[in-house]
DNA sequence: CAGAGCACTGGCCGATCGGTCAGTACGGTG
DNA sequence: CACCGTACTGACCGATCGGCCAGTGCTCTG
């Protein structure tokens, strides 16, 4: 793995667990093994570092729900499934949007972060739903990035193995998000 | 009210929405309309500031807890009401705790906050639950403290009655840690 | 009035932050 | 050999951080 790909992971399990702020460059060159200044030779600042790393898991994002919203037709349990897959394959991403997307809705990517979970949301049309219907969203998307941000301390990693987790959590989510009578909206 | 507890006030809503890390003294001096130093005059310390805030939401936890551990017996359905007026009676607090306190665990009044939700995760018999089980749990209250933290993205904010969120969590958070056969544990 | 004590302040400290820059080692390439 | 671009580094910068301290007004009390 080249350095600016070490770089990168290094970031991004700090930036997950310890948060932006709270990570300097100077820790991440050394956990990588390198020097600050290399750092800023691969990143041309700090903010583009995280970018290159959320990135791509919102243009996965974007591509899971441009074309519903081109057609307005979405069906919630084919939804649900492709974004819990999608959220295990990003899930290192999913707690530090989640959790520090607030606060740092400054720095452009992750504006764009929110930008997207609001448009998300407006999928499963919360802006007009009922005051349960736009918790029920909050509670399991929240829930579900929680989960995963906190599975060390839950005891889910490693010892659980990934499918029984993918399947929980799609009922769950299933459980929370899609009525009783499967519609299209 | 009282500088003290002005800033109190002020520092405790900064903590929730900016982060503990990416708010200076400076700034909740100025947000008090005081300077610095008088935050130094009134808390020995940042971190002696964040316990004064943390504390009392602390405190009534383990008060919520300690006679349930003490006899072993927990009656889901009234833990989880109970749990959900605690939530909302300390709605600031919730998303401070659970979004940085794994990422401030070395703060000795972070530690106790995760602490305790360990211990609450002991009474669901987490530790030895299934993993939907476990699950359900991270998402339950992961997904309530996410949802009070985001209340104003998802527009939950004034315009809603709190009663109508507190019946709508009740009823999320039953469907989730409620078993259809009320049991005792 | 003298003086003790509380509330508060400006100015300073060392540490650390993100970021810049000149310089260096080195593997090609002509 | 000279030359160049890439990868990388140590030293440094201004800004900001949490925290410290001497000093200042103000109020209350003997």
């Amino acid at each position: 793995m080249s350095l600016h790909d070490q770089l990168r992971a290094v970031a991004l399990a700090e930036f997950a667990t310890a948060g932006y702020a709270a990570t300097s460059l100077q820790r991440i060159a050394v956990l990588a093994g390198t020097s600050k200044a290399s750092v800023l030779y691969h990143f041309a600042s700090k903010e583009q570092l995280l970018a290159e790393i959320v990135s791509p898991a919102l243009d996965d994002l974007e591509q899971l729900i441009l074309p519903i919203e081109g057609t307005g037709g979405l069906r919630r349990a084919d939804f649900v499934e492709r974004f819990v897959d999608l959220l295990l394959l990003h899930s290192q991403v999913v707690p530090l949007v989640i959790n520090q997307g607030a606060t740092l809705d400054d720095v452009p990517v992750m504006h764009r972060a929110t930008e997207l979970m609001r448009r998300v949301a407006e999928l499963f049309r919360l802006a007009s739903g009922s005051t349960i219907e736009k918790l029920r969203f909050g509670v399991a998307f929240g829930g579900v990035a929680y989960t995963l941000a906190a599975a060390d301390r839950l005891g889910l990693n490693g010892e659980i193995p990934i499918d029984d987790v993918r399947s929980a959590l799609l009922e769950i989510l299933h459980d929370l998000l899609v009525p009783a009578d499967t519609r299209t909206a």
